[in-house]
This record gives C-alpha cells, structure tokens and sequence, in this order.
DNA sequence: TTGTAGGCGTTATCAG
DNA sequence: CTGATAACGCCTACAA
C-alpha cells in the first residue's frame, strides 16, 4: 500500500491527498465529485474545504479511464464556411462555459469513402459524451447509426427537423424565405430569379419550397427558366446571376439560397452594367459577414447559427448534468431565423 | 489476477488481448506500441499478427493516465476571423493525418481577466502534447511561461519571428507590403493612403513598416495625413476611407491592413461617388474569401495561413514522433506570403 | 530481448 | 451512509 505517496506534497494533489486531509475514504470523496446525495451533510462539508484547501481538481484522464468516457463533447462538422463553424462554436462554449466540460471540433470530409471509417475511429478514440453534428452531414443517417451503436450521444442540426426533438436543432428555412419572398412579391415584383443551392442536401430544398410556397400563397405563377442551379459557392452565383440576367425578359430580383452566391449575383449584374438596387434587387441567405461587407450591402435572412450552437450544447449536455438546464426549453427544436433588411433590397 | 477477463470477448480488445494471443507479456505489447527498437524481429512479427487479427486499438485514454499527457494537440486562438482559423485547421490536419493525434480548437477571450487562468486550466486538465497559438495572443509573453512551466511544447505563430525557429512560425508581413507598396509607387502613385490594423498587436506594425520600407527605399515622402488607424475590422476600415478621401487631396491608392477593412474602403469610395480601379486603386491584405467576394475583386497578400499551420503543426509533432518529418523543413520558419492581382488595383 | 510488479487517479462493487 | 478492494488499460522501473 503505497497510496500515501502522493501526500509527499509533490506535484498536483489527487483523490488521496483530500481523503488524507478531510479524513475519509477516496470513496467518499469520489462520491462528492460526482454530486452523489447519499453523503451525510457533515462529510460532504469536511471533503469540500479538504479539496478547497488544497486546490484539489479532479484527473479528467483518470476519470476518462474508469468510466470509459471523456468529459468532452465533440463538434463533428463538413463545413467550407469557417464563419459558420465558429460562430456555432461559439454559441457551444457559451452553453458549456460553466462546467468542465471540454469541446473538440473534427472537420470532416464527406467525399471521402472513408468518411465513416474515420468518424469511428474518432469517437472510438477520444469517447466523448456526446456529438454536435452540423449541416450537411447532420443529414447522414449512418452517421446517427453510428452513434448509436458506439453508445454516444448526438444532436443533428439542421435547416429542418432531421430527428426527434431529443437529437435535433433546426432552424425555420422554409418559412422564413416564403415571408421574405412575399415581401418581395408584396412590393409588386412578380419575376424573381432563384438560386438554388447545390443538389442533395436538406437546405437548398426547404429554401426553394419556402420559395415556391411564397408563389402558391399569392396564386402568382412562377417562371422555370427563373430557376438557376447554384452550388453554395461565389462562382455559381456569378454564373447563375449571368444566365438570368443576360436576356431580355431579365428578373426584377434575384433570391440566391445563400450570401456566397448572392455577392455572386451583384458581381454579374455589375459586369453587366446593372445597378442594384434600381435594376434589380439581390437577397441572400445566412447574415455572414460578407452580406455587410458586399456593396451594397445585403438584405438577407439571418441564420441563427450561434444560437442552434447555444441550444445544442444545452441540450447534449443536460443528459449528464441533470438539472443543469441553463435556463433554455430543452423541447425546443426550431431556432428562429429572420430577415435582415439592408440595401441590396428593400422590402 | 483477473487481468484475463478481457479475454472473454466482451468489448474491445486490451492489450492483454493482444499478449495472450501472441504469447508475450503485455509489457512486451507495449513495447511494440511505443514502437521500441529493443525488440527481436521475431517477437515483433507476433505481436503485430496479433493486433491485426483482434483489430487491436490501443486506449487512450489509459495512455493518457500511464503517461500523465494527452495524445492530443491544441489550438489556441483568439481570432474573429472564421475563415482565418478554419484555413490554418486545415494545414493542422493535414499534417497529423496519418499519426494518432486528436486536435482540440480551443477560442480564448483576450479581452478576460480570466485569460490566463482560462488557458492553465484548460491546459492542466486536457494536458496536449503541445499547443499552437495563433495571433494576435501569439505576442503574449505570459502564455509561454505558462507552457514552459506546465511543460508543455508550444508554437507560436505570428506575422514575424517572435521566437526561436523551434517554436515558432511566420509570415514576411513586412517584406510582402513593402513588396507591393513598391509596386504601387512604381506606376507613379505617389499618394497612398494607408489604414492601420488595431494598435497593440505586431501585425499592423509589421504591416505599416514594410510600407514605410517602400517610401524610404524609393526616397519618396510619405505624408502623415494619409495614415489613417483601423482596428481590423470594416467599421473601422469605412472610417478611415471616408476621411481619407472626403478631401481635396485625396490619395490614388489606398493600402488597407487587412482584406476586411479594405472592403470597407471600398464601400467609402462608392458612397464618395469614386470608382475602383479608376479614382482609386484599393490593397487589402489575406487574401480571405471576402477578397474574391467584392466588387471590385480585390487585390491583396496571400496570407499563408494553411501553409502557417501545416508546417506548425510538423514542428510541434516532430518533437514527439522522432523521424517523423513529414518532408518539411523543421529549420523553416517563415512562410512565404504573396502578391494576388486582381480587379481593385494593377500593379 | 523479455517479463514481473507496481503505479497513474479515478470509479464500481459490495459488504459493513 | 461509508470504506476496502478491485477494476479501467497502459506504462515505467527493475530484474532476469
């Protein structure tokens, strides 16, 4: 029995060092850190000024290692837009801030075939609490199987819900494009030019039938060859933006499904010397930074990232932590986005 | 001795799966894990056999205990710029892709009291092997006696040498502006507006000297009232363009610090009524996705971000996987930038 | 070159 | 309510 070692004074005290000093049994003292109640008032008075007085925190690896679980929760992400991630990073550490809880981000690569292989051998390897899974491959069933079967807990965001409100945090994509694209429709322009976003995933699909619902609402029909397939990406606005601005019959607005291929639309309609707003007016989607930086600046939809980040968190992490609900409806599943009206258009 | 109960099959294979299947002891196991040349040929081929055929993954999080150190590395950033940090992530990744490394992206408030206090603990419970900073919290001497004293490995990264080249990588901030400020002044501007990044950090100095360097080299005086302070941000950067240019004197090119507050220079010269290229040429600096996103496209240093991180990230990891040298230089420390030409000024 | 014994700091079991 | 003892899976020291 060499367990004393530690009372050496070497080093960061351990379990031992307080069960010395507060006169208990590492149990019990173990039995505090994990908040367990049946402690008696006096013992659980005694091991808390031991542990104050020697400034004593817990070895996450050593806890890691016995409960077969990291005190980490994970943020699993295949997003080309840095902004995106960091904003929804930052709602996560908002949520987390107050406990000891870690947070690791992993990009991925969803053209990889090895994807899954990789992801298995992430959560295998570090066994966080719980995964955040951002758009677009929260959209990924084998993902959650995954989970699943690896006994981890996840939270799917997303532009719809993906999932039981247990796993998932969405935003209103749909709705809040019909609205913006009936204020549009509102202001008397009846030819609006769509930009969709890139085939396969859940966004594009919900932004387009917000838009189309917008049409159908105000029994205003809606022109096909206004429809240009975009990827998300600066260049595919710019290309869409050209192909529906360069004819005749050219639309009075253009709704691109999000910022990047908005600015892409204001550089086609410059390059083919039109005035926005007054020619033709752009709205996007998602509030980046470059909605206010492009000129003019972009009236868009602001896509709650940070908050979704914020509710995830909460939500993944109220599983472990038992009444730490940090004030916030952990039924809630839809964050609301809504609409940022700045130059590009007026509504 | 119940250390065979792992061998019931339950679970995830141990190492003492792997010993009793080959027929060693565990400590020889761990020998071949830890990759040590004091082992026979023979034996090594039986212990590998072995973990082939039980899929064998060492744990962690047990090695994590054993070895009072995380197999993990850590990014340690206080950087608004999204784009910025994802981009060095990537170099991050790329490099350690084929070790057994995690990565934890850790944000930090340089604005907090608790700054210091905020990476100890951050650092004494997840204990990395070693962290990268990135700037501007690279400069903070405090950080790296932190390091030192927790011993833990470091690199810092910033926009000129701030360490020795075993701890630290940069950019030529300085050479690459006095490079295209040259440039500028060589088509005959002579007036060139300058807006400085936010005081306190080196990268604005660095920046605003290699500008100072191309004056002084080319004998041309600079005049005072054409330098103008930004913090980095746009706001800051539409600021300063207006009072640079709502004047009789106004310059013919102005060098924004960094691409974010050049748009907003940009967006001061279309409020004024100027157009770019034409009235005014604009320089920005990064190179960020915003660069290519406004009108005019932008001209501006290709900070080398990703390049930044990879090669910190093989400095940092070569001090634990020996050989392992990942064909980089490890004496390199500067990383290049370079000159982008685009729309808002020829050079 | 290989093995034995013990430790890393925590939690689980189960008897008191 | 509390504590002795045995995990958790790996590594180091020392011995053979």
């Amino acid at each position: 029995m060499r367990d004393d070692d530690n009372l050496r004074g070497q080093g960061t005290p351990t379990i031992n060092d307080v069960a010395a000093l507060a006169g208990v049994s590492k149990k019990t003292v173990s039995r505090f850190i994990n908040k367990s109640p049946l402690m008696s008032d006096a013992t659980r008075a005694k091991v808390e000024q031991a542990i104050q007085q020697l400034g004593y925190v817990p070895n996450p690896q050593a806890r890691a290692l016995a409960l077969r679980r990291n005190f980490m929760i994970a943020m699993l992400h295949d997003n080309p837009n840095g902004q995106t991630v960091l904003n929804f990073q930052k709602g996560v550490l908002s949520a987390i801030k107050d406990t000891e809880l870690a947070l690791a981000v992993r990009p991925v690569d969803r053209t990889s075939p090895g994807l899954l292989a990789d992801i298995e051998s992430f959560l295998t390897k570090q066994r966080p609490l719980g995964v955040l899974i951002l758009p677009p491959i929260s959209e990924r069933d084998d993902i959650f199987d995954l989970c699943k079967r690896l006994d981890i807990a996840y939270i799917r965001v997303g532009s719809a819900a993906l999932d039981d409100p247990a796993h998932c945090v969405a935003s209103n994509d749909r709705e809040v494009v019909q609205e913006l694209t009936a204020a549009l429709l509102a202001k008397g322009l009846k030819r609006i030019g769509f930009v969709r976003g890139p085939e396969g995933f859940r966004s594009p699909i919900e932004r387009e039938n917000g838009f189309r619902d917008a049409f159908a609402n105000n029994g205003v029909a809606l022109d096909a060859s206004l429809m240009a397939q975009g990827n998300y990406r600066f260049d595919s606005g710019l290309a869409a933006g050209r192909e529906l601005l360069d004819r005749e019959d050219r639309p009075g607005a253009i709704f691109a499904s999000n910022d990047e291929m908005a600015s892409g639309v204001l550089h086609a309609a410059y390059s083919l010397g039109l005035a926005v707003p007054g020619d033709l007016e752009v709205v996007g989607f998602d509030d980046t930074a470059t909605a206010s930086h492009v000129w003019p600046t972009l009236t868009t939809v602001h896509w709650p990232i940070e908050e979704m980040g914020r509710l995830a968190a909460t939500k993944l992490v109220s599983e472990f932590l038992g009444d730490w609900t940090h004030d916030c409806d952990l039924a809630q599943v839809v964050v609301p986005s809504y609409i940022v009206e700045r130059a590009s258009a007026k509504l």
